[in-house]
DNA sequence: GCCGAACTACGACAATTTTCGTTGACAGCC
DNA sequence: GGCTGTCAACGAAAATTGTCGTAGTTCGGC
């Protein structure tokens, strides 16, 4: 499995509405994209064919409007760009992104910083296994 | 206070060493960052000339070698750049951020894992507070 | 007073990103 | 059978990024 490229800015507006919508036509993509109509359509195809050179999008152009979908999984996309970017700004300090996430502007919800509790429990508990033995 | 603009990851990587180095010259950058010299200087001083031109970096031209420094510390810079990659990837959601940082392939560590844990519960606290008044 | 070394400034060039117009194919309708 | 509208493909242009060579300036030593 080649590792796929990291998408740029504008094909990840894209890729966010394949996530979204699940397989969809150029024609979908773009007024979904577009609501404002201040781009033009080809613009959005040729991103979309570029996207598919590079391997980011896969197509079945079976009918004669061709249904593109996403390669890889919001998630996995995520992850890949969560990681370069950790490691480019944050010289690969995941506590130091953690820490500063949580104090930004916009806190996180109490539910949501349960979540985050929950896990660094667990993260916690499991480096306690490892450390003993 | 105008917005300065995202540095590019060329950028990042001379900002990052005047961070550590403090006020520098276009030498002892250069010479920081192309160790294996595989870049020229003038490369080098480009960027930084570009840098001082967009404002991330500014100057003391009043010896001979120029002196540059930082405009913004790094704490602001990533705090900068961390918000606009949480728009632009997680649309927002600090906490799906930070779930996926921790679980990335590499843990934090103890010590860290205490760190954040401190931090959420104190925001747990906060927002408790908040709640009940 | 002149020379060479170190430094800045400027322009150029390739690659990438984002945008769009034009062209050619194809399907349905009258 | 020919017209009309929708679609993919292609080329091209502007902006940004990263790279470098050349030219011009200035300092210290001879």
């Amino acid at each position: 499995m080649s590792k796929l490229p990291a998408p740029t800015p504008s094909e990840l507006k894209i890729l966010q509405c394949l996530w979204r919508q699940g397989p969809s036509t150029v024609r979908s993509v773009h007024q979904q994209l577009n609501s404002d109509g201040s781009l033009s359509y080809t613009t959005t195809l040729k991103q979309m064919q570029i996207m598919h050179a590079k391997g980011l999008v896969k197509r079945d152009d079976s009918e004669r409007a061709h249904v593109f979908m996403a390669t890889s999984s919001e998630a996995e996309t995520q992850q890949a760009m969560l990681n370069d970017f950790m490691t480019r700004v944050y010289e690969g300090s995941a506590s130091r992104l953690v820490l500063q996430a949580l104090g930004a502007s916009r806190p996180a919800s109490s539910s949501e910083l349960e979540e985050i509790d929950r896990l660094v429990q667990k993260l916690r508990a499991d480096s306690e296994t490892n450390n003993k033995r």
